[in-house]
DNA sequence: AAGAGGCCCTGATAGC
DNA sequence: TGCTATCAGGGCCTCT
């Protein structure tokens, strides 16, 4: 579901109301995340005060007075809720302010605060929680990732070196967590419009000027999501129940069969599937 | 080694 | 109405 800007959004609705917050109690109502729960997670959690919420790429990372870390990831249908409960019904569904209700059926895993708890619903299952015995562990789980676009890693040479031999194409590219971290299907076509490159164009085939393009864009396209509170397509709505507002802002992505957005163009989007995912573009302006 | 494709899982919606 | 097929903000694993 959530790609680097909602789940941002959801670090930082979270980390104001959690913050140097004491955890009551943990329920576990499925262990059977992505990676399975282990026995002893609700004890490892149970006592321990969140001292900060940070992210990496598309990962929350929970930071624990025993030096220990929370890792959290979404998958595509995770969804994170902070509830009140009151002392009549401890486990009332009423969300803090704009969630009337949440159905409960894939509510997996509950944290319990003083005043609130904290529900992660996923039906899907893909997402997981994952404890990190201390800083040096959560280095090497993330060893493999690439930087996120706003890293001064990433930039144009980074790109050209990685792309110039490969005959993969650069939708994928822009996919593929190893090469950058952050970005998802959503915000892959629309870097890609803004870019004026094919999605299917090959990766030896984009040229320094185009690096530059994809570097600027990715930066601009994610910034400007998180600024607008991310892309509520389905559900997505930080922990206190806001929907973002990002997808007033598409340009192609769910917008086959319309008119391209840019002045002069006669176009009209494109959907194609590339390595099994939907890809949005005009033909048109995108070379 | 690079790259394509399948798979994990449930729910919503489209099409018959 | 009720079935079946397809698709969905992700990522990992396997096969060629």
């Amino acid at each position: 579901m959530p790609e680097l800007p909602e789940v941002e959004i959801i670090r930082q609705s979270l980390n104001k109301k959690i913050i140097q917050k004491t955890i009551k109690k943990v329920i576990v109502r499925n262990r059977n995340l992505r990676i399975k729960l282990p026995q002893n997670f609700e004890k490892i959690l149970e006592n321990q005060i969140i001292l900060d919420v940070d992210r990496f790429s598309k990962y929350l990372i929970l930071f624990l007075s025993k030096k220990n870390k929370l890792l959290i990831h979404l998958g595509m249908s995770g969804t994170i809720h902070l509830l009140k409960h009151n002392k009549k019904n401890f486990l009332t569904n009423t969300s803090f302010y704009n969630s009337p209700k949440l159905p409960d059926k894939h509510n997996h895993i509950e944290i319990f605060f003083d005043k609130f708890r904290l529900v992660y619903n996923d039906p899907r299952r893909f997402g997981f929680f994952e404890i990190i015995k201390d800083q040096k562990s959560l280095k090497k789980r993330f060893e493999k990732l690439g930087p996120e676009p706003f890293d001064s890693k990433f930039n144009m040479n980074y790109i050209y070196d990685n792309l110039k031999d490969k005959k993969k194409n650069v939708k994928s590219f822009l996919l593929d967590q190893n090469f950058i971290s952050g970005i998802g299907n959503i915000y892959a076509s629309e870097i890609l419009y803004l870019s004026k490159i094919n999605p299917i164009k090959e990766g030896k085939s984009i040229n320094k000027t185009e690096c530059k393009k994809i570097f600027k864009n990715s930066k601009l396209v994610l910034l400007n999501a998180i600024k607008r509170g991310g892309s509520s397509i389905r559900d997505f709505k930080d922990v206190l129940g806001n929907k973002g507002s990002f997808q007033n802002n598409f340009k192609v992505y769910q917008r086959e069969g319309q008119k391209c957005k840019r002045v002069d163009c006669k176009g009209l989007i494109q959907k194609k599937n590339i390595s099994n995912r939907s890809t949005f573009f005009c033909s048109f302006c995108q070379k």
